[in-house]
RNA sequence: GCUGAAGUGGUGGAAUUGGUAGACACGUUGGACUUAAAAUCCAAUGGCCUUUGGGCCGUGCGGGUUCAAGUCCCGCCUUCAGUACCA
């Protein structure tokens, strides 16, 4: 009987589909596994070799332990609002839902081809509005709520309005906007209601102000900081601007600190969290309040070496800082002036490939120093940033590079304050080695002493405090886009109104068309039913509003990471009508046990995410404040792009042996025009394209040999290999055993079609050991003790494998294994029966024919992993290198009881030792029983 | 610049606490079977030298520790990824 991979993998994946062999149980007696993917976005191209990677080794990871006997959760979903598929609107007018469904059968037929142990009827669509209304009801719960710094989580709006009728804000340590004022309870309660809600706004979690957003005017709408690569869109590599705009924005800096102490209790790689970290941002130091001469103003500056502060011999602030109108003098005002213009008409990408240049301004101005009382200059200089801190630095140059080269720039004097530094040539940063000197109180102290006698005495004075400045910024929730969640929102007099959650979703509304409207609004000012009615709660048309009971429904649309911020939760419990999920379902599967996804999602996703989850914990929804304890990053398949040669200025192709010292241009050649050895199918390449079709072709030994090159895969490469040809040509199984023998998981790795006929070769071995010409060879002989041997090494090997998520080393593991027990000719049914279950988390379609003909009932993925016997690895001789100065010579195989002496006198007796001591005597012979034996000398 | 990861044959990659470097596979070469091809099977395959016993060199580079280093320590180089005037 032949491998008939094609017939055997559509009839179990139909066998899995029809019996839900993976439908997961809410409740169960076994332990709970949730292992999870992050769910793709559904794109027109389809899946890609590269895309399944991460999905195979957490699919091997999930029937592995329910081999071990877990109750395992391993759900898939999609992703499905996002810009592709609007921009595809935009072009043709199909709506985006029709191209996200299509694309996501495309996706589904893909994923049930390889074999996944899925789910599916837990499956996710963010776009699907049953799905939606539980991301509009997560938004409603941060806006009910805002952030206390004393209790350090999220707490219900209506006990601040309790707080603020009672006592004023005087004592509230919340997360709020900078500018908030303070009021007493009186004032507060004589506030209209409209004037309360207009303060309750700056402390909500989610919230909406003006503020200064990225925005890109080709994608039209705002993008988060995460979205914008390099000062340009990171979809389509557009430019940003920095545009002041109302939008909605999540409080996350509140919760900076919990993002940061959060990480130390994850088992994610250390790169992901040093990223997180890093974008987070923590530091440490103290604000510095500098009284302004001759004006009745102050300059707030943040500083993390308040112990530098008898060093600062001018201040620095950001070109658009408030004050710099106020204080410049007349004479400075022109350079000023010219100076701002210019910077500003430096785009944000300018700005920052450009660091070397030093430009800046004197105002004129001074500020006081709080204990010298000497007048130090304020400048004004663009290596400030606006967005950071509070725009303004003191600048001590000789302990910070940027403040020295501006010093040496414009000649401002550099005072020394470190005790036997010379400071001559650069500035001294050294924190650790840092004695202060000519620092009045300070002298003679260190970095931290100095540090906190500084924030001491600042305190005194009224003039500072120590203080902690985190770089993350709150983050901009709004899009001026079609194809995402609607915000459960509708305006009063301009003041935002949520929808009652049981009268959720609000569905997106039908537009004629998918661009902005000609006043300039988001696409969703196109729709005509638009609008709230108060009375009946339902969206009605826009005519209808009166602003007494039908008012206008929010224009923006929620940014792609609103959906995936707790789909992962959803998973346990996602047909749930009522609520997001069942307490029951989260008391069972509590967090996800294993999480395998994209780095690139770092800074993203994987932050967003986790605020969700901090923010459900607080909330008392959830029973963890992180919702994946592992997460591992998988990394990507490259592609081997194939180049052919043509000579310059003439339809002529040279062989890659034949270019010497010509002159060739490299031309992509598709990659399924080439075989594994590098020669090219000439005919298919001439009919390629019609201009390669009367070329030349100049051959070396017969045969047009390409080049190779790894890059990344890419339509434009052509270097792109799709997954369904490759399980119409080789199987599913053996696609998923090549993308593992790959290389390890987390590494980046090409894809060269050309291997996978080892594993392919290595699947009808393993079929041979079951099936020859005259059907089931599988006996019930006793097994062999080689063949014990065998097995038991290979379920050990495996299992650590697995355990450490090393699975290229497994498809060797088993290679051997299949060799080793065709050269036993084992047909013992005790050793190939087990082994079946040890390959098939691997390649589980042959697994589950092959379990079948031995006459097994049901699925194998409910078989009990093989228990491992160490008896069976029991040997009595080892083989011994022997070595010379550590260079091994030959071997000499010894019983594995002999003693020490024995060893040593059994190899130095030996005839191949006199050869290679050739009369010497040894100095020395180290013998490490059971490893090696070293002769010195 | 900073942070993280990685450098091993022609290629992808193995090597558990320092203990036989190159497992397993691709490719290449030779052979068997075949009219031929495909498929399958067998053998060889790090480099150099060789009197065919074997010898020398070899895990990015330079040092060091050790009986023994791909593995540990010190100093560099290169590549990839992320981040970037963060006070």
């Amino acid at each position: 009987m032949r491998y008939d991979f094609n017939t055997i993998e559509k009839k179990w994946q139909d066998y899995w589909a029809k019996n839900q062999t993976f439908k997961a149980e809410n409740n169960s007696e076994k332990p709970k596994y949730y292992v999870l993917d992050m769910f793709p976005y559904p794109s027109g191209a389809g899946l890609h070799v590269g895309h399944p990677l991460g999905y195979i080794a957490s699919d091997i990871y999930a029937r592995y332990k329910r081999h071990k006997g877990f109750n395992v959760l391993h759900p898939q979903g999609y992703d499905s609002f996002g810009l592709p598929a609007e921009q595809y609107a935009i072009q043709t007018g199909q709506h985006p839902a029709i191209t996200t469904k299509e694309n996501i059968a495309t996706y589904r037929r893909q994923l049930d081809q390889i074999g996944f142990s899925f789910d599916w009827s837990r499956e996710v669509r963010t776009s699907d509005p049953k799905y939606y209304k539980w991301t509009q009801w997560v938004f409603i719960q941060l806006f009910e709520s805002w952030f206390n710094y004393d209790t350090t989580k999220a707490e219900a709006i209506s006990e601040l309005v309790k707080v603020f009728a009672s006592e004023g804000n005087a004592n509230v340590n919340a997360a709020c906007d900078d500018d908030v004022e303070a009021f007493t309870a009186e004032a507060w309660n004589g506030l209209s209601l409209e004037e309360q809600q207009d303060i309750l706004l700056q402390y909500r979690l989610t919230y909406l102000a003006e503020t200064e957003v990225n925005w890109c005017p080709a994608l039209g709408t705002v993008l988060a900081n995460d979205e914008i690569v390099n000062g340009v869109s990171e979809r389509g590599g557009h430019p940003v601007i920095r545009k002041k705009m109302t939008q909605w924005s999540m409080r996350i800096s509140a919760y900076a600190e919990r993002l940061l102490q959060g990480l130390d209790t994850i088992d994610w790689t250390d790169s992901l969290k040093e990223s997180q970290r890093n974008w987070i941002g923590k530091s440490v130091g103290a604000s510095v309040t500098f009284n302004v001469n001759n004006h009745d103003t102050v300059i707030d500056v943040f500083t993390t070496r308040p112990d530098t502060i008898f060093g600062v011999s001018f201040m620095t602030l950001a070109p658009e800082h408030d004050l710099v109108s106020k204080i410049t003098t007349p004479e400075q005002k022109p350079e000023v002036e010219a100076y701002i213009q210019a910077t500003a008409k430096r785009s944000e990408r300018d700005r920052m490939a450009d660091v070397k240049t030093i430009t800046g301004a004197f105002t004129g101005a001074y500020a006081e120093h709080p204990f010298t009382k000497e007048p130090i200059p304020i400048w004004i200089g663009d290596y400030v940033l606006a967005g950071y801190g509070t725009g303004a630095v003191m600048s001590v140059p000789c302990g910070d590079q940027r403040d020295y080269d501006f010093a040496k720039h414009f000649g401002i004097e550099i005072p020394n304050i470190f005790d036997g530094v010379d400071i001559s040539e650069e500035a001294f940063a050294d924190k650790d080695k840092t004695i202060i000197a000519n620092s009045d109180f300070i002298n003679g102290m260190n970095y931290k002493k100095a540090t906190k006698r500084v924030i001491y005495e600042l305190e005194q004075l009224g003039q500072g405090e120590g203080k902690t400045n985190y770089r993350l910024r709150d983050a901009v929730f709004s899009r001026q886009r079609y194809w995402g969640e609607p915000f459960p929102v509708y305006y009063v007099n301009g003041l935002p109104q949520m929808i009652d959650t049981e009268h959720l979703p609000i569905e997106l509304p039908e537009v004629e068309k998918y661009l902005p409207t000609e006043t300039g609004e988001p696409p969703l000012g196109n729709a005509t039913v638009w609008a709230w009615c108060t009375e009946t709660n339902s969206v009605v048309e826009n005519e209808k509003i009166n602003h007494t009971s039908v008012f206008p429904l929010e224009l923006n649309t929620m940014p792609g990471w609103a959906g995936s911020s707790q789909y992962f939760n959803r998973y346990m419990d996602p047909n749930n009508e009522d609520a997001i999920f069942s307490k029951e379902a989260i008391d069972y599967w509590q967090q996800v046990d294993l999480y395998i996804g994209g780095s690139e999602h770092a800074t993203g996703h994987l932050l967003y995410s986790r605020f969700w989850q901090k923010f459900m914990f607080d909330k008392g929804y959830v029973n963890h404040d992180e919702y994946a304890k592992k997460l591992i990053n998988q990394g990507m398949i490259l592609g081997t792009s194939a180049f052919v040669y043509r000579v310059e200025g003439e339809n002529k192709f040279l062989s890659k042996g034949l270019i010497g010292d010509l002159e060739v241009q490299p031309i992509h050649a598709d990659v399924s025009f080439v075989n594994s050895s590098d020669e090219l199918d000439i005919e298919a390449f001439k009919n390629w394209r019609p201009e390669f079709k009367d070329a030349e072709f100049i051959l070396e030994d017969g045969v047009y040999k390409v080049g190779r090159d790894v890059e990344k895969m890419s339509k434009s490469k052509y270097n792109v290999v799709n997954p369904d040809n490759i399980c119409e040509r080789y199987g599913a199984d053996s696609l998923r055993l090549y993308e593992m023998f790959l290389g390890p998981l987390e590494q980046y790795k090409p894809w060269n079609t050309a291997g996978i006929t080892g594993v392919h070769g290595f699947l009808k071995k393993l079929w041979k050991l079951y099936f020859d010409d005259n059907g089931l060879k599988v006996t019930d002989a006793e097994p062999t003790k080689d063949s014990l041997k065998t097995l038991h090494k290979t379920i050990k090997k495996v299992e650590e494998d697995i355990e450490n998520f090393s699975f290229n080393t497994s498809v060797s593991t088993f290679m051997i294994a299949v060799n080793e027990l065709t050269a036993q000719k084992c047909t013992s049914k005790d050793i190939l029966e087990p082994l079946l279950v040890l390959i098939s988390p691997y390649a589980p379609h042959v697994a589950e024919e092959l379990w079948d003909a031995l006459g097994n009932e049901g699925s194998i993925s409910t078989a009990s992993f093989p228990e491992f016997d160490e008896s069976h690895l029991v040997e009595s001789t080892k083989n011994y290198p022997i070595s010379f100065n550590g260079k091994m010579r030959f071997t000499l195989e010894l019983p594995l009881d002999m003693s020490k002496d024995d060893i040593e006198a059994a190899v130095l007796d030996f005839d191949k030792t006199k050869d290679q001591l050739q009369g010497r005597t040894p100095k020395k012979v180290i013998v490490v029983p059971g490893k090696i034996v070293n002769i010195v000398g």
